[in-house]
RNA sequence: GACUUGGUAGCUCAGUUGGUAGAGCAUCUCCCUUUUAAGGAGAGGGUCCUGGGUUCGAGCCCCAGCCAAGUCACCA
């Protein structure tokens, strides 16, 4: 009996491959089977598939013969007919297994024990047949013949859902979700359109662009002076270069260079790399699309970038409003502009404009915010603005002309002292793009660096580092530009409605995984004694061992499980022996 | 980094004052030719996250740690 055949195999392999569940084993044992039987269940040759599961859906036609591939995701077996559902790129099927349409003959191994006994749900598998609905009106692939592609030797998750919509067993643990990315997007099919969702949104903006005209470059993501941004970095080293290099933390001074360079208009998807703390919305590593144009002021900007969400949202959802987080917001241009003083005057009740250092401190102190000696103008500004004012930018507004010492790479305004040619764009309380008129006055960009430079030595290790390599470049003149940066995992939030962005990333960072160790320190020793003389009486092994109670009982009994060690009875006595 | 919550079978989850670890699905065996989250009957399956402690006895109580999620702080 098959049944008999792989239970004492179980036993006896148990001891061998403790690690693995009963239902690996199984699946393992499956494998030899199915290779007994002269079948490859990795077979290397391509399988002729011409119809997706979508295909069939959407152009149905009553025998159609089809051969299409794909998981196996669930089986009703009925004795000689069985229902199974198919799931590839497009979605399920379902597939009518009939013992005598793939068994015409005497022989009924195909189904009886192939079918029926070596496949498994998760199996890759590729089918033919013909279409046909059901009494019930399923539109059905009857199977004629079917190849086993890949077998699978772990058991899915297997949420079910029910016709009102009601999901049973759903595979929901977030850490299990991201650690096996694969497993989740195999079984929960919302995941997969949210990462479609994604590709559609770049693949929006890049067209927006390329209609426009401008060039869609790379630049280095290894850094000699990681610029462009407020942040700390990641630091690596160049081996054969012998110095440090850093991660990226931005590509701003790259792109700008090449508007030097003479380029009308660059822009780059970049991964930024951000040596600081993870939560719901920051990842070390994140996705930022900047855009630089020249002869462009910040204005044309804003006018750009509503033109550009508008339709990105518009591409991605068929509509211009979406729902985040219970919030309806509309995309539909234009948006407000408001001046970042006005915004803090509105929310506070407090003019911040002219105060020096000394008063701001004392103005945030009252607003009940923490600061420290190391924070400029510039950074308690901006603490009081997110702290107060930003939540309440649900709706797409241009927050506009902030102050001169929170902005170090963009142009003073041209009729506001004091103030920068700067936008930020707050859509649900949460900044989605940063864009300016950018600085292209040499000497105004150096003093704006050593100013940076002072920061740094007070303390603030976020604080720029001065490019001379950049300035050179702007020596050479760069033409007015504005620039932007959009923060594209928060943009796909937004637009998926997903409220951390671990769900917008394939593969979103985790603290590794801890690697069972083989053996523990006390398993360890008692090999170690036992192996030398091969069996000794139980009770001086443990005396040698000098485990307590606890530990010894644990570790051999550990041992035992993992078929290391064995205790027999001999004359009465208790006997250890290695059996490794 | 701080706080809160959680970690039990392949998956989703129960587990009472501390007293032999449970269910559904999945797996295995037998029966079954148009079903649909679920055909019927039976069986097997556990490092209760790890390490200490309290106790006659710990999944449960205490201490320390690991991992995750959420909130806060910093940043995009």
């Amino acid at each position: 009996m098959a049944g008999c055949t792989i239970r004492s195999i179980f036993a006896g392999l148990k001891s061998l491959i403790m690690q693995l569940s009963e239902q690996e084993i199984v699946r393992r044992e499956k494998l030899r089977q199915l290779r007994e039987l002269g079948i490859d269940p990795y077979p290397a040759a391509r399988y002729p598939v011409n119809t997706l599961t979508a295909d069939i859906r959407e152009n149905y036609e009553e025998g159609k013969p089809v051969v299409l591939a794909g998981r196996l995701m669930s089986r009703r077996i009925q004795g000689k007919a069985s229902f199974a559902e198919l799931q590839d790129s497009t979605g399920r099927i379902q597939l009518y297994f009939n013992r005598d349409e793939i068994c015409p003959g005497e022989d009924k191994t195909a189904y009886n024990e192939v079918y029926k006994k070596l496949l498994d749900i998760g199996d890759i598998i590729g089918v033919e047949g013909d279409l046909f609905q059901t009494q019930v009106g399923e539109k059905t692939v009857r199977v004629k013949g079917f190849t086993l592609l890949s077998k699978a030797l772990r058991p899915l998750p297997l949420p079910k859902t029910d016709a009102d919509g009601q999901v049973f067993d759903e595979f929901n643990d977030p850490e299990q979700r991201y650690r096996m990315r694969y497993v989740d997007l195999v079984v929960n099919p919302q995941v997969r359109e949210t990462f479609i969702k994604r590709t559609k949104i770049t693949n929006s903006i890049r067209r927006f662009f390329n209609e426009m005209g401008y060039l869609e470059v790379e630049t280095p993501i290894l850094q000699p002076i990681p610029g462009g941004a407020a942040a700390r970095p990641f630091q690596t080293h160049h081996n054969a270069l012998g110095i440090p290099l850093y991660l990226r933390i931005a590509n701003e001074l790259y792109l700008k260079r090449l508007i030097v360079g003479g380029f009308d208009g660059v822009y780059e998807f970049a991964k930024d790399f951000r040596n600081e703390g993870m939560d719901r919305t920051h990842n070390p590593e994140f996705t930022v699309m900047e855009l630089y144009v020249a002869y462009k002021d910040y204005n044309w900007m804003m006018e750009t970038t509503e033109q550009l969400l508008e339709r990105v949202a518009m591409e991605a959802n068929g509509s211009t409003r979406v729902t985040a987080r219970g919030n309806t917001i509309d995309f539909r241009a234009p948006y407000p502009r408001v001046p970042i003083l006005d915004a803090i005057k509105e929310h506070t009740g407090i003019d911040v404009a002219g105060m020096d250092e000394a008063a701001l401190r004392e103005a945030a102190k009252g607003l009940g915010l923490e600061v420290d000696d190391s924070m400029g103008v510039g950074k308690l500004i901006d603490e009081i603005f997110g702290e107060c004012c930003e939540d309440h930018y649900v709706q797409p507004t241009f927050i506009i002309d902030y102050p001169k010492e929170m902005s170090p790479l963009t142009k003073a305004h041209r009729s506001k002292p004091g103030l920068t040619e700067r936008f930020e764009l707050l859509v649900n309380g949460k900044e989605i793009a940063n864009a300016y008129s950018e600085l292209n006055d040499p000497i105004d960009q150096r003093e704006r660096f050593e100013e940076q430079l002072k920061l740094s030595e007070k303390g603030d290790d976020e604080a720029m580092f001065i490019d001379r390599d950049f300035l050179r470049a702007l020596e050479f003149g760069m033409p007015p530009t504005s620039g932007i940066g959009i923060g594209i995992d928060r943009l796909v939030m937004l637009l998926t409605d997903n409220a951390s962005i671990q769900e917008v990333l394939f593969f979103p960072q985790m603290k590794p995984e801890k690697k069972p160790l083989d053996l523990n320190e006390e398993e360890k020793a008692v090999m170690d004694l036992l192996r030398t003389v091969g069996e000794m009486e139980l009770s001086a092994l443990r005396e040698k061992v000098g485990l307590s109670n606890k530990k010894w009982d644990k570790a051999t009994k550990s041992l035992s499980k993992k078929g290391l060690f064995e205790v027999s009875k001999a004359d009465g006595v208790l006997l250890a022996r290695s059996k490794a």
